[in-house]
DNA sequence: ATAGTTAAGTGTTTAAAACACACTTTTTTT
DNA sequence: AAAAAAAGTGTGTTTTAAACACTTAACTAT
């Protein structure tokens, strides 16, 4: 009736894998880097790397990210673990996939030093090495449900937006088109928007008005949930 | 600007972590059991073990399970990975938890031979080691989330069931009360029951009919999902 | 100056879903 | 024959979702 005793043979390297989201023109992309050793050198990946003894996943996770992007303070969370036994040709490895959600418009400047990394639209990114792309389509599944339960926006959108940038953040990320009106009056019902005096005059010859979020009324409702539906 | 190379010295034990959960008497319950080896050997446990060089996770969770309980064609899923550092006092390993559903009615007997593994209800399980409490958090926030994003039930109950047990099931998977007429309609309308002739007549004099699901129609709104709100 | 263009902004009506709510039926027990 | 215990059944009200179109502001081109 013993399971398992402490067995050395049977050690693994753990991966984490990070699928890193950003929304910038109406459009979600995602951050890939030019692999650059072997297997698959050259070709493009997720941002990863491996876990190391003294520290936890979440820890390694914001690691790997900051020291391939430079980045901190980056909203992350975990989604799944990967162990196909030859996911990676080279070695035994598992991966725990990590989505990441970062504001390119803030951030961009700091990322542009990075060589050989690049956003690419989600929609026409690269094949991506090993199992990364079902990794992305399961970060995206988690998005999109995330979206339908809980405020999003404060991790990809700069501190200030207008209504138009929300509505077209939700359409990528539910791949659909919504209803100016019903869109507005649904996201005002929940009460997590500061409407500022400014005005955007980017995209119009009117200026539309921008927003911000309540921090406070933001997090409370990421806590409780809610059900968008629109 | 390289990340990783593989490196041998962090290797770490991935362990899998069952939390097992039932339905019997109107009551959720989790299947534990008393650990058999150092450290903390003769505490509470969930069902675990470790990962095979040759499996992938589910796989390692099919056996593990398997191995323990004598259970064969038992619905699981993954749910998330622990990695604290000093998680397991004894060696750095990192557990990947999987939840199960099980009928218990069904599967008694084949349990019951097995000795140091035991039923407790949900509510006054026992401290658990490590941090195996969390994972069973964990597991019931998403069995909860589950059971309002799919129909739930299939794997919980046995073949033939009443309305009072399924409205039982999904109130104590929800943790509340749920009004008798307005949860039938609401089931109805998903059209996924199969009412039967026969009637159970072991909790009330009058009896009350059998139901079954409709194995694919079930199905169906599994992959669909549904919303259910109540 | 005037007509045309472009995006912003704004409410109402209809349909569907959620919610609250109470009495009757069946059968056994005393 | 009355009491008890669980099963079974429907309606009205409220809330939420969904469909839908015109006006405003500011610039551009003629």
């Amino acid at each position: 009736m013993i399971l398992s005793t402490y067995n050395k043979e049977d050690k693994v390297l753990l991966a984490v894998d990070c699928i890193i989201f950003g929304f910038l023109k109406d459009e979600l992309k995602i951050l890939l880097v030019k692999r650059d050793f072997e297997p698959e050198k050259g070709k493009w990946s997720l941002i990863g790397g491996f876990l190391k003894k003294i520290e936890n996943l979440d820890k390694a996770a914001i690691r790997i990210l900051h020291h391939l992007t430079g980045l901190n303070n980056i909203y992350m969370e975990q989604v799944y673990t990967f162990s196909k036994v030859d996911r990676d040709p080279a070695e035994r490895t598992i991966s725990v996939a990590y989505y990441a959600l970062i504001d390119i418009a803030t951030h961009d400047k700091e990322l542009l030093k990075q060589n050989p990394i690049h956003w690419f639209n989600l929609k026409d990114a690269p094949k991506l090495i090993f199992d990364h792309n079902r990794m992305v389509e399961k970060a995206m599944a988690r998005l999109r449900r995330r979206a339908l339960s809980k405020p999003i926006g404060f991790e990809l959108l700069p501190e200030k937006f207008t209504m138009r940038q929300l509505q077209k953040l939700y359409e990528a990320i539910l791949d659909t088109k919504l209803d100016k009106r019903n869109f507005i009056n649904k996201f005002n019902s929940f009460d997590i928007l500061i409407k500022l005096e400014e005005k955007d005059m980017s995209s119009s010859k009117k200026g539309a008005y921008l927003f911000k979020f309540d921090q406070e009324k933001y997090n409370r409702k990421v806590e409780d949930g809610f059900n968008f539906k629109i």
